[in-house]
DNA sequence: CTGAAAGCGCTTACAG
DNA sequence: CTGAAAGCGCTTACAG
């Protein structure tokens, strides 16, 4: 294979260490020593073994990032960012992903990989408190998203409880009144639109609206399909929602399609709210309005948590970050002009 | 840190070469031996380092894959599928991405992280044949998309001209007389749409088409945004065309959200036929017809390639390699019912 | 400012 | 079936 460097050494006629020294860019070694030394590096076509050094280290330069889905633009938008993020500390990128599943994100927060990931970004669906409990090993884990935990890891998420009664404030302001919730969960126990449905809650009953229960449509999944079949279901059971607040963008899409193909009109006869602001959001015929969580701010403050832990501030206290959001009207949510 | 295997060893009280055995699931060990030993890794929690294992066999079991952009859903969904086909041969994937840019490119072929990754797929935009040549080190690379290279390296991508011929095609067949095509790019010696132009022309040609160069329409990037900014151009510049060949389905969505705006009806005064097939497409208002490349025959096809290189076959002759497509019709070049 | 040597934690011929 | 030892290619105290 390639030249090591006490090849380099050897030919250029000084020890390992000073061609090191060259190779790492320390000071104090002579402009002459130096030209001799990478003489020998280009004539060798030499190219430092990272293993190497990352097993002397015992770092990588490796983060690892979990989402649920790459499918849904939202991970997909995050991940780019988190890749930049970390691109910006000298860190790389190992991507996997979990279809949301707790076995896989059982696996992967427990020790994916030792040794070769410093540290790992985990954005868990199904994943309980017991689980991150379990854990082994001490390599920095931050979560990310909705779900919570009493468990003493980083946490980074805009208040989801908040946010949605954004979203449906806007909707009541509108003068809705039947507004739906799209993307509860079937099974209770593990509930990861949570806190965006007391939200809902809370708002309804802050504006005085009615709470009613028959318009919450739960799902098995977060994505289009899911967001048209929950919003056939729901019509196809008599509810009459003037409004929908769908728990992510894909499901509003998919909930728009369905309206649309039953000859319902967005936003005059029912408006529309999503969550995430994915940029196909703002392209769909019907742009739609969305709850937009600072990624950006996301993917830095994920990425500089995992760094902060590497790198001389270990004993951090865990701490629940908290990123902005905004809500992004667009023309799903047109107030009534005829 | 953690235990090593000499922990182990010590502590069960034998050598390290059975402690290993017991880890790697080596045959040939006595039962009570490997009950010994998994209880001294157990009792130490000891897991092994996979850094060191690396630096031993000279593989890390990594894969990196750089696409464009994880932004356009076309390269996050086939991301999706690269890493399960990794995940399938026991390998893992690194993310990067590059934003179509000649330099990252090439940084990224050249090198990217030595040693630390066994191979590399690649979604090249503005790299150039010479960057390849130009290439040092021997881990396997493999190239993904359309761009066309004279370098010895395994490629693979459908038939783009075939699969563009077929979508021109679709629309003279419905009686489309002014097909107009979406996304060459203004600086033409890099053409990434190149072969996708050269069918458009092909079966204009063949269909007995006029050729109409004022129908084809320049753009600098191939996202939503710039469908809409090269259809609006063109329109502005007073083309009249019945129907609109996109580079990719986000210009084609980009395209058909600048059309409705303008009042055009799709598709009825003007079809619409993608390229990708990303699942967005199939869920817009107007669902779009797209060329719905394999992508798990891609990204199979790729890890294949790559894991094949580095067990048993380096010496493979580098192969073109074409996977299937097809076109799938949809709303947007429905006939016409009016 | 440079050199000789130990060691990061594994795997793997080589013996026995 | 198991043990003692070398070595993967680096970095880094320790001398000088």
């Amino acid at each position: 294979m390639g030249a090591s460097l006490k090849d380099v050494a050897q030919l250029a006629g000084v020890s390992v260490k000073t061609v090191s020294n060259v190779v790492n860019n320390y000071p104090h070694v002579t402009p002459a020593m130096r030209e001799r030394v990478q003489r020998a590096i280009d004539q060798l076509g030499y190219r430092p073994n990272l293993t190497a050094r990352h097993l002397r280290k015992g770092r990588t330069g490796i983060i690892a990032l979990a989402v649920p889905e790459l499918g849904n633009p939202y991970f997909a938008e995050l991940a780019g960012a988190v890749i930049d993020a970390a691109a910006r500390h000298d860190y790389t990128v190992l991507l996997d992903h979990t279809a949301g599943l707790r076995e896989k994100e059982v696996l992967v927060s427990h020790g994916f990989r030792a040794h070769v990931i410093d540290g790992l970004i985990l954005s868990p669906i199904e994943l309980e408190t017991s689980d991150l409990l379990a854990r082994p090993g001490d390599a920095p884990l931050v979560l990310l998203g909705e779900r919570e935990y009493d468990a003493p890891y980083d946490h980074i998420a805009i208040d989801n409880v908040a946010a949605a009664r954004t979203a449906v404030r806007h909707l009541s302001g509108l003068g809705r009144q039947r507004i739906a919730f799209l993307g509860a969960r079937r099974e209770m126990a593990r509930q990861p639109a949570h806190l965006r449905l007391r939200g809902w809650r809370e708002e309804l009953a802050a504006a005085g609206l009615p709470h009613d229960e028959t318009l919450v449509a739960a799902t098995d999944g977060y994505g289009r399909w899911d967001g048209a079949a929950a919003m056939n279901a729901l019509l196809d059971r008599g509810a009459r929602p003037d409004a929908v607040f769908a728990y992510n963008d894909l499901m509003a899409l998919g909930a728009m399609r369905a309206l649309v193909e039953r000859g319902l009109r967005v936003p005059q006869d029912v408006s529309v709210v999503g969550f995430d602001d994915v940029e196909e959001g703002r392209f769909s015929t019907i742009a739609l309005t969305t709850v937009s969580p600072d990624k950006q701010s996301i993917a830095r403050l994920a990425v500089e948590r995992v760094v902060a832990r590497l790198t001389g501030a270990p004993q951090l206290e865990p701490e629940r970050i908290r990123p902005g959001y905004t809500l992004v009207a667009r023309e799903s949510t047109a107030p009534r002009t005829a």
